[in-house]
DNA sequence: TAGCCTAACCGAAACGTTTCGGTGAATTTT
DNA sequence: AAAATTCACCGAAACGTTTCGGTTAGGCTA
């Protein structure tokens, strides 16, 4: 091997610093220098500084290796991509990506991206990367209603943050906004105001957020006596296209109209939007419109949507306290410390109207 | 801590299977299990299957930080990003991202995404990886001219695989398009055709692959005889907004026209194409246009570029050869046998006219 | 003054691999 | 039949940390 590198094994180790040059650097114990450096309590406070000044003077690293071995732990968290996604997602993804990776450098901790091989069997990923100690825990996004990651991971006892949550009583670490009270005050805004016929285009049938909202919406209803209409909640994609699609297919039945619409998210209600001035309808005149505003990144510089009325979060402030819950779990919080339920804000853009 | 998961040290490494493990239970030492999962040639075919059986078994999972400390290698490669791509970037990030991913599994390693800290110097995060052992090499992309990353990079020889060359001999894996070839064959498809006066819409200054396309630019002009004039040489970011700016330009000035434009990628000919359009010119008549086509992923589901003669080269091909570069390098490979030029293709899109 | 406490230190073991330098037995060569 | 070679195996050291269970010296209390 003619390489003019030098990391290879053997003179690496040459090169590098170790706890037992400080050691004899200093007259002091290997012990005592590894207690010095990690601030241990019964080690003076003159030695410590001794040992911090060699520590920086002999350019000391610690072989993260090697303390990974003794603690057991890798001191790398992951994230789980089973495809790619599509060029409409990379923006966002991009975002959550850059958002892990730089929350969990601020605790100490490395995040790794895994694309799993089609082919192989995603779980057993997950299975292998913590078996083999190359990861010490997940983010786990988007949870279904009955998630399959979320079961095997519990079942396994493999540490993992959720964004989201399951419909159980959560015994893991998660961050979520509060999807049914979400739910519940998009409905509300719309009942407070005299609307009884009100449509939600919601998320998928399989997302657990989707699922939680129903919830809320169900809520509201019954609090003000009216019966719910299963015509009157379409699950569809986040997409503009679904919002226009589902809108037209609505006003085009028989039968009594909504005077009112939920959309899931603000890509939903663009596509409300569009799909209303076809018909020859405006907001609010003629239908009121409320949204939940995830504040996504714009999937093009010229989209400039329009604005309604309802409830908003910023979905990128949630990459900050996964990484922190997962971190903080690992490091042996109380369960009830790493679960976290981000309130989330009323926004009013004139969109409905009082009938 | 109340937690019910079992990822502590302690009880952890109870439920692992270690090597001892295996060495017990098949009668044999642990020297001789490690060399049999290994593959190593003074062990008998009998003895490793029965210990490939054991371990299978038994479920056995090497400790890899336990391998790590002792082999002096991580097994892990990363990715520098120090900040974050604009939406518009993102699609391609995505799939670069991917790309990586993917591949480098198939050689038995792990890839990390790091975003660097705005604040910390984007050097030290290097060295400090490297240092602690945590990474065994680099993917470095978009080389400026006199890059500091690489420049850093060499002098501490830390290894790295570049996705373009530096000016210099390379003492470094790459994989590369032959980017001189690009500019010569670019321009001897427009001499042919009897152009003279051809305008080169080039990336930007301090891009490394740009500035040898002026190289091969420049040496096709000299066995033509043609002199080179500055004039026809403009550097530019490679989006359609500035082949569309920089194509007004350069018609609205004085002095003769160019009859033909070199576009440095796709993006760039399809704002010449807008340009050109608007100041009433047409392609292939009035004026010959070139480009090399990265075959980008587009920017949007609708966006549909008209088609351009010229050269080609997926840049998505690239993922696997850098994989593959910096894996086999690590291994000790050959430097000449990790140093890769992929060669282009050709496309006629009938946009070149004979005059 | 004997006993106890505390602060500051240290030796050795442990984590789970890989690998160096053997060893004895069977087989082949001389 | 002696010498050399090959085969299949093994003990022990090493990688660089952390941590358990001491030990010493000095000061304090009884």
């Amino acid at each position: 091997m003619a390489s003019i590198f030098v990391n290879t094994p053997k003179n690496a180790n040459k090169i590098m610093t170790t706890l037992k040059d400080l050691s004899k650097h200093l007259g002091l114990s290997v012990t005592q220098v590894s207690r010095a450096l990690n601030d241990h309590s019964d080690v003076s406070e003159g030695t410590k500084e001794r040992v911090r000044q060699a520590a920086f003077d002999l350019n000391y690293q610690p072989n993260l290796m090697a303390r990974r071995l003794v603690t057991g732990r890798s001191g790398i968290v992951g994230f789980l991509q089973p495809r790619i996604p599509s060029p409409a997602e990379s923006a966002f993804f991009t975002n959550f990506l850059s958002g892990l990776s730089e929350n969990f450098v601020k605790f100490d901790r490395q995040f790794m991206l895994h694309m799993a091989d089609r082919s192989a069997d995603e779980l057993e990923a997950y299975d292998r990367l913590v078996r083999t100690r190359s990861i010490d825990g997940f983010v786990v996004t988007e949870p279904e209603y009955d998630d399959k990651r979320v079961n095997f991971l519990r079942k396994k006892k493999i540490p993992f943050v959720l964004h989201g949550q399951t419909m159980d009583v959560p015994d893991y670490p998660f961050f979520d906004i509060d999807n049914v009270a979400v739910g519940y005050d998009l409905t509300k805004m719309l009942l407070d105001k005299g609307h009884k016929r009100i449509l939600f285009i919601n998320g998928a049938q399989t997302a657990s957020y989707a699922q939680r909202r129903v919830i809320g919406y169900q809520k509201a209803l019954k609090e003000a006596g009216i019966k719910f209409d299963p015509k009157m909640m379409v699950r569809c994609n986040m997409v503009a296209e679904s919002g226009l699609l589902e809108t037209v297919r609505v006003f085009q039945q028989e039968g009594e109209k909504p005077t009112a619409i939920i959309a899931g998210n603000t890509r939903i209600s663009s596509g409300v939007f569009t799909a209303l001035a076809a018909i020859g309808l405006s907001v609010p005149d003629d239908v009121s419109l409320v949204a939940h505003d995830d504040q996504l990144p714009a999937y093009s510089a010229t989209e400039s949507p329009r604005l309604v009325s309802g409830t908003s979060s910023p979905l990128s402030a949630s990459w900050g306290p996964l990484a922190e819950n997962l971190s903080r779990f690992l490091d042996g919080a109380e369960l009830s410390d790493v679960q976290t339920i981000e309130p989330h804000t009323f926004v009013d853009h004139r969109s409905i109207r009082h009938i």
